[in-house]
DNA sequence: TTTTACCAACCGAACGTTTGTTAGTCTTGT
DNA sequence: ACAAGACTAACAAACGTTCGGTTGGTAAAA
C-alpha cells in the first residue's frame, strides 16, 4: 500500500517524522491501534525517544490532530478570483469528482483517500470526546461560512437567486461530508450520481 | 448521561445484557476504550464470565456490530402502504427532522442520537477493516435500493419525473449519511436547513 | 588550536497497569 | 447429580511512562 505524505515536502525534523508515522499507523491499524510502540517502529526510533519530542501521548495526539485538521481545512477552503458560479462549481468538481475527470478551471486539489480516511476516524472520536467535538465543529463552521460567502457573492452578482446563503451552504457541506464518509468507508464508490444530483439541485433551485 | 436501550424490550438473557453494556461503554469511552473489563464492570460480572457467553473478544464484537447494524437498518428501511411521494417525505421527515417537529403520516421512528453515535464509530472502523467495510457497504446498498424502489414507484405512478432512480437514491443516501455524521459529531446541529434544501431539490428536480 | 563544557538526540531497561485469555472451583436451579 | 453460570486467580503480552546512560556536534575557555 502506498501512502501519500502528511506533509507536502518530506518532513524536516523528527517531530514531523513522528506525525507522519502516526498518520500511517492510524491508516493501517485504526485509532485503537495507534500506540507509541507502533509509531516508534514506523519512524525507526525507540519508544522512549518519542518522549524527547512530545511530553506524553496526549501531547502527541493533539499535535497530530491539529496537523490533520489544518491540512483538511486547507483542502476545503480556498479563495479564487473568479465568478461565484465558477468558484462554486470548481469546489464541487474537485471534492466530488475523480481527479482525472476534473476539468475545472479553478485549481483545488481534493483531499486524498488517505487523508479522508484519517479525517473520518478523527471525526468519529468527536462522538465521545468534547475536545475533538470543538475542533470538528470549528472546521464545519468555517467550511459553511466559506460556502455561504460564495453564495452571497453570487446573489449580489445576480448569478444566483435570492436564496438563504446559510441554508444552501449547510446543505452543500452536509452533502460533501456524506460523500467523504462514503468514500472513506467503502471501496469503489461512484461519485458521478452524487455530482450530477447536486448540479441538478443548483441549476433548478439556486442559479438564476 | 441517560442512554436508551439497545433493545426495545429490556434484555432477557445475559448475552443481550452484555451487548447492551458494550453499547454503553462504546458510547462513553469510544471504540479504543471498549475492553472486556469495562463491559464486565457495566454488566456487573467478572470479566472471566464474559467468556462463558462469547468465545473471545472478536466473537463478542462481531455479534455486537451485527446487532447495531440490524437495528440501524430497521430504522432506515421500512415499507409503507402509501403513495411514493408520501412515503419518501415520511422517510426524510423522520430522518432529517427533530421528533417533535415530525408531523409525518408515515410512522418511522428515527435513529436515536445514541445509536447514531455508535453507528458512526462502527462506520469509522471500516476505514481500515475490510470485514466492517463489507457490512457497511451492504447496508448502504440496501438503503439505496430501498430509496430507488420508492422513486421507481413514483415514476410509474406519474408522481415523479423520468429521473434515474439510482442516481437520485444515491444522492439522497449521501445526504442522509452526511446529516447523520454531523448529528453524531457535533452538538446542537440544526436540521432545518438541510431538510428545507432537500425538499427544494425534490420539488424542482424530481416531482412532476 | 586544543581542550573543556554542554546539550539535544537517542537508546536499553525497567516500572506499574491494563489488556485478552485460560484453568480450576464454587454455587445454583432442575 | 448434573450442568449452566458465575467466581477467583493467574498468565503472557502490550500499554504508557520514567530513569540513567551513551552518543555527536557545537560553543566557549584555555
Amino acid at each position: 500500500m502506498v501512502s501519500d505524505d502528511l506533509f507536502a515536502d518530506p518532513p524536516e525534523d523528527t517531530q514531523e517524522e513522528i506525525l507522519q508515522a502516526a498518520f500511517e499507523v492510524l491508516q493501517e491499524q485504526g485509532y485503537s491501534g495507534l500506540s507509541i510502540q507502533r509509531i516508534a517502529d514506523k519512524v525507526g526510533l525507540q519508544k522512549a525517544s518519542i518522549y524527547h519530542h512530545y511530553s506524553d501521548k496526549d501531547d502527541l495526539l493533539l499535535s497530530f490532530v491539529d496537523h490533520i485538521l489544518d491540512r483538511m481545512e486547507s483542502d476545503l477552503i480556498r479563495t479564487a478570483d473568479v465568478s461565484p458560479k465558477t468558484q462554486l462549481e470548481g469546489i464541487l468538481d474537485s471534492l466530488l469528482l475523480d481527479e482525472r475527470a476534473n476539468t475545472s478551471t479553478v485549481e483545488i486539489s481534493p483531499p486524498s483517500d488517505d487523508l479522508l480516511r484519517v479525517f473520518i476516524q478523527i471525526r468519529a472520536q468527536a462522538t465521545h470526546n468534547s475536545d475533538y467535538q470543538d475542533r470538528i465543529a470549528a472546521i464545519d463552521e468555517r467550511h459553511e461560512e466559506h460556502l455561504a460567502a460564495i453564495i452571497q457573492r453570487g446573489i449580489d452578482a445576480g448569478e444566483f437567486r435570492d436564496v438563504d446563503p446559510n441554508q444552501v451552504a449547510t446543505a452543500l457541506s452536509t452533502f460533501i461530508l456524506g460523500s467523504f464518509s462514503q468514500r472513506a468507508t467503502r471501496t469503489q464508490v461512484s461519485l458521478e450520481p452524487v455530482h450530477k444530483s447536486i448540479y441538478s439541485y443548483l441549476e433548478n433551485s439556486v442559479y438564476v
